[in-house]
DNA sequence: CTCCTCATGTTATAGTCTATTACATTTCAT
DNA sequence: ATGAAATGTAATAGACTATAACATGAGGAG
């Protein structure tokens, strides 16, 4: 009956236990469990943008939007329930706790956006931007699920990842030529 | 503390009081939440398939492609806790309940096969659709999550949407040219 | 027709979790 | 040094999952 796992090990008593203190003691910090979700989410949007920032800081072959992609596949693959608990604001409502994942979840944005030609008309930055996040998000998504695993079959993640990047750029190299 | 909501709204004691019984006679229908939410998911599915497959048959002068495209932004946006159960299978593990929700996925992706020149190569076809599809995904997801809302801002979902649908009509297009 | 079995339902109950309350203790600024 | 804020504890109510023990009705086999 017990052993949750994925999201629904995030608990309270779960927390205390592990902190060592008493199972009520958590809502000293957190007003529900609400809000120890959207505290989880934040962290994590936080240190991968930290990690992404110190990856694209000591330039390697990768391209930048390569690197994006790669780190949130990576991430989604294998910590695929913090991935998930990351962009499920659906759980959690409006409230002060989740206008600092908001936040965070921007600043992931952010990475992205300076990622692009930044000779570029601002909207359609955005616009691009935007594009590839939904885009790597979907991938990600349908990748962790395993939905049609036979059918992707040859088709691996990886490889759709990379077409994805691929097509990004050209199309951004194109529009910088105009 | 009761009032739940989205997935966690679907219970076995809630389901039992709307059908009118005591709470553990759904037991007997299935073996544990992870079967009744495998189920919600399939039958969503199934009936969206329907839905699609009814709308193609009738030909309007949207393209397949974009009414499919519609069809999943509309789940997406005013079923929000459906859709995500839908492709919420990390809550669900591999059991024989969960193959039937693969299959019903399936379906799903069929018909966005049915939608690409049949002409084309088999693998080709498939990489389109499987592009079209997560594309799709992630657009949806981002959409009813509300995340970005500033910066998303002129750039309305459907947008998005209606341009997935389109360069991916003009690169299948190109394709079959070739 | 009778009897057995299966499907289905019921009550009761253990265990886990959320959340609150009332009460204690620690910390720290004035 | 002391009083308020922060933090912790035990106790408890309420919701939910899941199982067990027990009841009953329907249909098929003989």
């Amino acid at each position: 009956m017990t052993e949750r796992e994925g999201v629904d090990a995030v608990t309270f008593s779960a927390l205390a236990k592990r902190i060592g203190v008493s199972q009520a003691a958590p809502y000293r910090h957190f007003k529900d469990r609400e809000e120890l979700l959207a505290a989880v989410a934040t962290k994590a949007f936080r240190e991968t943008g930290d990690e992404l920032r110190q990856k694209l800081r000591r330039r390697t072959k990768k391209s930048p939007l390569a690197l994006i992609a790669h780190t949130y596949l990576e991430l989604g693959l294998t910590r695929k329930a913090l991935y998930r608990l990351m962009y499920a604001s659906h759980i959690l409502g409006r409230s002060p706790a989740t206008s600092e994942l908001y936040r965070a979840a921007d600043e992931g944005f952010d990475l992205i956006l300076a990622a692009i030609d930044p000779a570029l008309d601002e909207m359609v930055r955005r616009r691009f931007a935007l594009k590839f996040w939904t885009s790597l998000h979907g991938i990600v998504m349908l990748a962790e699920e395993g939905i049609l695993p036979p059918k992707i079959h040859k088709i691996s993640v990886k490889e759709l990842a990379d077409e994805l990047v691929r097509d990004t750029e050209i199309a951004i190299a194109a529009a910088s030529r105009r």
